[in-house]
DNA sequence: GCAAGTTTCGAAACCGCTTTCTTAAATTTT
DNA sequence: AAAATTTAAGAAAGCGGTTTCGAAACTTGC
């Protein structure tokens, strides 16, 4: 390994000299500057980021959290495309994305501890469980913070418009005829699953429509499963059959209408479906499907704008911040 | 920010001693270790990262290299879950994953660079170009490297048996009584890709059938788009629709089979499809696919295993060793 | 009871880089 | 031409740990 000595000895100057040379300040004379840089690219010279780190109290390094406690890891489409435009903003910025774990070695370690340990910048937080005991402790340490698709405490988060989308769906369904709109909600410790069921009834009330319960089921996930079994749970609810269903997933409504065929309903003629994400598959899927489309890439990215400017101290920390992303309304098949 | 000079001095002993304790060196009595350790936690001690690794030239981190040059990014569920498994195996074991990038504040540098900046203990490629140019100055560093999916020089790999999997799935069709299996190719810049086309042509051999070229058509991608284009394609190729199509991945053959729909013919009954990959939705569809299943979580797994014997120099250096995971055949409507 | 061997601990060097403070040289000012 | 200022470079301390080596204290064996 080469290190700044190395360089310095070659040149035959100082090793702060070299340290001056190669961070570019103005107390090196340019041509100085040149032989060094010269002779660092020579000799094959990269610097050392502990070192670096450890000196200037600066790791250009963010921590982020993805807890697969839920089951909501990467493979979830949504935080995977968040996270891939979230990592594409910040790495072009020059920072390392890393992710926050709760071991180091042999010894176990809270998520702060682990941040404080690596020195990191700031943590973005992508999935958690809000019930965890150590994230209290990391949303109120002062790190800079951002969250997204959720309703952290004390942390800002970048979100769909919930009830922007909610709303459109449910006013084309009317306008298009349906009475009777059922909600299959998502799981109720989501954040998003929380404010989609309360935009739903809101819409309904302003629209002068009652609220009837039993045309709610709460999924157990947001996946195809669970939209399947959530159709088994509605007809038992309601012995008539909604003419319009409103869920809060794409994979959900997927398996909704997988289990509603399975039952004798045809969608969209006996009851129109409509989803939330817009993943690739909505398109392609038969019918083809309604959706309320997720811009995964704005959210990632003005999470990791946010953040940044909270690094750069540019943004005041203002505790809970919701930062809506507008939605878009798809029109397909499912709901012709 | 307390550190162990600061324990040092409340407990009024020398900082190598409180180095020792915490580290639980046998050459500090068991009462001082005691004592340190508690004055440690009490201070709300935790060790900086920096510093350690600065001084043992270990680093703990394992860098991940997931370039989305090829569009085929963190969104793709099949990397996606490898990396999840991957993740988790290693970070129980006490490592840090991070993902490699080729800047950092403003200066650009190459992977195998910034793999020395950081001091990776090992590199994990889940996706990369291979015609990068700074892949192969990765690849011949000495670095302990795996890489899955992949068959770059001098890496050991972890791949699916696209072999077994190709020929379970021509056989099955030919048992069906399929005569004219059409193959949907990957993008022939992916290994795996080209590994089933030629699995796909030597199982037809084998089976004294004529490989037709007009039956084999290269999908763009892997996604749905390219699934429908290549149905396309196929069309103009050959003048009599295939009775059979295996296609390179579940996207495609979704894609496949929206195609074949739009053109009128039935599947299965006029074109039985078979997928690869068995993607969570691949049981959803309508008619649900038949298909080659990947197992992901294993992949990752064994790619964690390999890396972290390499690590510790339990396994030797074997250039280009592939590795192969068994997959499974999973019959469902789209073949009935 | 004393020599020899073990434990336990601390001093100090070191890891590679940044940064402050000095000093010497070069340049400008008067 | 001397004084004042600016510029360029180096010496040294520090960042927070680990590790080697030697000394002191304690055990052991005879």
């Amino acid at each position: 390994m080469v290190t700044i000595y190395d360089i310095a000895k070659a040149v035959g100057c100082a090793s702060s000299t070299v340290s001056k040379a190669l961070n570019n300040s103005k107390e090196v004379s340019e041509k100085r500057k040149q032989e060094i840089l010269a002779v660092a690219k020579k000799m094959g010279y990269v610097p050392n980021a502990s070192a670096r780190s450890l000196a200037t109290k600066n790791s250009w390094s963010i921590g982020v959290l993805f807890s697969e406690d839920l089951n909501i890891g990467l493979e979830h489409h949504l935080f995977a495309g968040i996270l891939q435009s979230f990592k594409a903003y910040v790495e072009d910025l020059g920072y390392e994305v890393t992710f926050v774990t709760k071991k180091v070695g042999v010894q176990s370690l809270t998520y702060l501890e682990w941040c404080k340990y690596k020195n990191v910048d700031g943590v973005f937080i992508v999935t958690v469980d809000r019930d965890d005991e150590n994230l209290n402790e990391l949303t109120h340490s002062g790190i800079p913070i951002v969250s997204v698709d959720n309703g952290l405490l004390n942390v800002p988060t970048i979100i769909s418009d919930n009830l922007q989308g909610t709303r459109m769906a449910i006013e084309y369904l009317m306008n298009k005829g349906a009475n009777r709109i059922a909600h299959i909600a998502g799981p109720q410790r989501s954040f998003a699953a929380v404010e989609r069921l309360d935009a739903y009834k809101d819409t309904l009330i302003k629209a002068s429509v009652q609220v009837d319960d039993n045309l709610i089921v709460e999924a157990d996930n947001y996946d195809f499963m669970s939209g399947k079994r959530a159709i088994d749970q509605l007809l038992k609810q309601s012995e008539k059959m909604a003419d319009a269903i409103y869920a809060a997933s794409d994979d959900i409504a997927i398996g909704a209408i997988v289990a509603l065929k399975e039952h004798g309903y045809k969608v969209p003629e006996d009851v129109a479906v409509v989803g939330f994400d817009n993943i690739e598959l909505s398109g392609y899927t038969s019918p083809s499907l309604t959706t309320v489309s997720q811009q995964k890439d704005l959210i990632g990215t003005e999470a990791a704008k946010h953040l940044i400017a909270l690094i750069n101290k540019e943004a005041q920390i203002e505790r809970d911040v919701i930062k809506r992303v507008p939605v878009e309304f798809i029109i397909r098949e499912s709901t012709k």
